[in-house]
RNA sequence: GCGCCUGUAGCUCAGCGGAUAGAGCACUUGCCUCCGGAGCAAGGGGCCGCAGGUUCAAUUCCUGCCAGGCGCACCA
């Protein structure tokens, strides 16, 4: 029986020995985790609410832990459950029967994490988008957030055993496109042919994903006509009107040149992710939205369920809208969201409501294909394309089509995301607006002691800020690469002094995984709504709360593991066993002087499930961090107190490595779920 | 103006009905006779923004106020 189950079984014996006692109980009764191991494993304070239910039902006045009292012996019949103890003002603190928990801990191998085969899977299919970034430039840390944010989730839904797809939209038709593509064509005045070579020429310190970086800034420049050759403002604005025209409308050169641009820069910013173990089933563009008419159909579709209407009169006249009925408004249509502007061309929430019921499977339309990149271990990744399946759609997975789907979007998109779920629930009553979640979060933003790292000038106004905004379009923000590479640099330099013994290759591989560690850990610690404000110290930071602290706990237990014989692990795994069916002085160990101490780590380990289910819930990766940091915490600790390996008294030895092995292995599949892996030395 | 989010230790953040409010950083002081010090231990440091209310119980829920942030386009 897993820890999950006891307390659930535990809670249901709780009410129905309340109902039976008392004759009322409480609608759900929820155990908590007691403040310290000495006060039990699980406790219940619901004595509390029965003496209220009780009051209310028969005006008869009970103390709470008279009412504890009487509950107690129902409880205690409970396997798995050693004692029960009434305590404080009328809590029921259950203790848990030690020696056959931690022998079922020690049971549990890794082979339970079967995987299903993906084909039959019945399973309900959660799709997580995530990463989406404007293929215009390389990706700077507040794009991380995202991305890393999306991938712990989905490896978190999939520790929780659900089944997920991960799309990386491309909004490969966009203003931010065409800026880059006017700065090519009428900064750079180059042809496609030109851009080619210049890519080929770029050096790895300054790649194409970098160089559009620093020209899509320029291009913000150019139409503030700072630049001194001639053309107006307005001019220039509407050369991006045009290019963002010849761009929608595909089958001419700018739309080839903005192609090429907008798939390299995709290129760049899937490299950046896979240094991060970031990886997507299928990349959908705006591009085949737009050609493949998924639009066309939604508005259809939103037209006959008159979600939709043509308004005739006011200042939306000419425009279909979705009525959209927020707070006070003096006029009745103030809040209507414009769908189809008043020259016929659609909105982006009109794309996104299209691309939302393609992804719920709602639309009756779907893209065209093709493979996009392969992994070295066989893993694929898919490009929609306007062009028909060819051959190799026999072999690629059926793309789309969820029960729910997860948007990883910045929380300033709340009301757009908002409008598009209310659309979507408009136009397929049956899914509702539950199949449609925000996960929204808050931005990266710069401290002003990083600005000025970065060497950008700041007003006095903007130094009293408590954070500063980053811009792709002022080219205002750290780079992704850059930050990695100078954690992988410093994680180098420290490897090097530790482990001048190991060889060049395997150095480098260990301060790649530590500087992932960090750098991904240090996105997760902090919970979706507050705003990082980045700070070069703490990003780039070993030590405490780290990646690589909790690493290094993992790192040491397994040390452990390779400096102990294989007999002694097996006569440790035997007494364990032994000791499940009440042989042996095990429970001495675990009860007696200490005992508390080492419960309490194994018993911390043996909640990962719950962490996973909790973060999964409330779609909070934090949560999982959080454990994670505390479980490598408390190994430390006992680390510290006690020598494994030389430890004389064989029970004894045999529940410290019991606990040392449950205590590496879910430190290592936390990890795993969080990203993070576990180097060999560090 | 309207809506959403946030005010917790010097700083950065967890906790969001329950027992003595926690962690990291910073500061002070100890600990390498070692399964690795990216570590461990100890210490100082808190009107949990303010004021009401609900509750057996409020940092946690409700209301008001104060302060900060972000949204409210025929932009994406």
């Amino acid at each position: 029986m897993s820890l999950e189950n006891l307390q659930e079984t535990l809670s249901e014996r709780v009410r129905a020995a309340a109902s039976e006692a008392f004759g009322v109980a409480p609608e759900q009764v929820n155990g908590e985790i007691p403040p310290k191991t000495e006060m039990g494993d699980l406790a219940f304070p619901v004595a509390f609410e029965l003496a209220k239910l009780i009051k209310q039902a028969t005006g008869e006045k009970r103390a709470p832990r008279a009412i504890a009292e009487q509950l107690k012996a129902a409880l205690e019949i409970v396997p798995r459950v050693a004692r029960v103890e009434v305590a404080g003002a009328g809590y029921l603190n259950i203790f848990f029967d030690r020696v056959a928990m931690l022998a079922e801990l020690a049971a549990t191998t890794e082979a339970e994490t079967a995987s299903l085969s993906s084909d039959t899977d019945a399973r309900p299919k959660r799709m997580v988008e995530h990463t989406s970034i404007n293929p215009n430039k390389a990706a700077h840390i507040g794009h991380v957030r995202n991305a890393v944010l999306g991938d712990t989730f989905v490896r978190i839904l999939r520790a929780a055993d659900e089944r997920v797809e991960i799309q990386n939209y491309i909004d490969n038709t966009g203003v931010q496109v065409a800026d880059v593509v006017v700065g090519f064509m009428h900064i750079e005045h180059m042809t496609l042919e030109d851009i080619r070579a210049l890519d080929r020429s770029l050096s790895a310190e300054r790649p194409f994903d970098y160089y559009c970086w620093d020209l899509y800034t320029r291009v913000g420049l150019f139409y503030r006509g700072d630049d001194p050759n001639g053309e107006t403002n307005q001019e220039r604005l509407k050369l991006r009107a045009e290019t963002l025209h010849a761009i929608e409308e595909g089958n001419n050169p700018t739309a080839e040149l903005a192609e090429y641009v907008a798939t390299r820069n995709v290129e760049c910013i899937l490299d950046t992710m896979e240094r991060l173990g970031i990886r997507y089933d299928v990349l959908p563009r705006e591009s085949e939205i737009l050609h493949l008419h998924f639009w066309d159909k939604a508005f259809e579709n939103m037209k006959a369920k008159g979600v939709i209407f043509f308004q005739t009169e006011g200042r939306n006249a000419g425009c279909w809208v979705m009525p959209f009925e927020t707070h006070t408004g003096t006029d009745e249509h103030e809040a209507d969201k414009i769908i189809v502007r008043s020259n016929g061309t659609v909105t982006y929430t009109g794309k996104d409501i299209a691309y939302q019921l393609w992804k719920l499977g709602l639309l009756g339309l779907d893209f065209n294909y093709r493979l996009f990149r392969t992994y070295p271990d066989e893993q694929t990744t898919w490009m929609t394309t306007t062009e028909p399946d060819d051959a190799s759609h026999l072999a690629r997975p059926h793309f789309g089509g969820g029960t729910v789907v997860y948007n990883v979007i910045d929380t300033r998109q709340s009301y757009p995301q908002e409008i598009v779920r209310r659309g979507v629930a408009a136009v397929a009553p049956e899914v509702g607006e539950e199949a449609s979640v925000h996960l929204a979060y808050e931005m990266v933003a710069l401290s002003p002691a990083a600005c000025e790292e970065l060497g950008i000038q700041l007003t006095d106004e903007d130094r009293a800020r408590p954070y500063i905004e980053m811009s792709g379009r002022k080219g205002l923000g750290v780079k992704a690469d850059d930050l990695i590479n100078r954690l992988e640099s410093d994680a180098l330099k420290e490897v090097e002094t530790r482990h001048p013994e190991l060889s060049e290759e395997e150095r480098t591989r260990t301060a790649h995984q530590i500087a992932v560690g960090a750098l991904r850990y240090f996105l997760l610690k902090f919970t979706r709504n507050t705003v990082i404000a980045f700070d070069f110290k703490e990003a780039l930071s070993f030590e405490g709360e780290t990646g690589p602290y909790c690493q290094y706990a993992a790192v040491r237990a397994n040390s452990i593991f390779r400096k102990l014989d294989d007999a002694a692990q097996r006569e440790a795994r035997e007494i364990i066993s032994a000791a499940g069916e009440g042989v042996g002085d095990v429970a001495g160990v675990l009860e007696g002087e200490g005992g508390d101490e080492i419960w309490s780590l194994a018993v911390l380990a043996g909640r990962l499930d719950e962490a996973i289910a909790q973060s999964a819930a409330q779609a909070e990766p934090a949560i999982l961090a959080k454990y994670t940091f505390n479980l490598a915490r408390a190994f430390n600790l006992f680390y510290h107190r006690h020598r494994i390996i030389t430890e004389e008294n064989a029970p004894r030895r045999a529940v410290l490595i019991a606990v040392c092995d449950v205590t590496r292995r879910n430190l290592t599949r936390a990890l795993a779920a969080l990203g993070i892996e576990v180097p060999e030395r560090m």
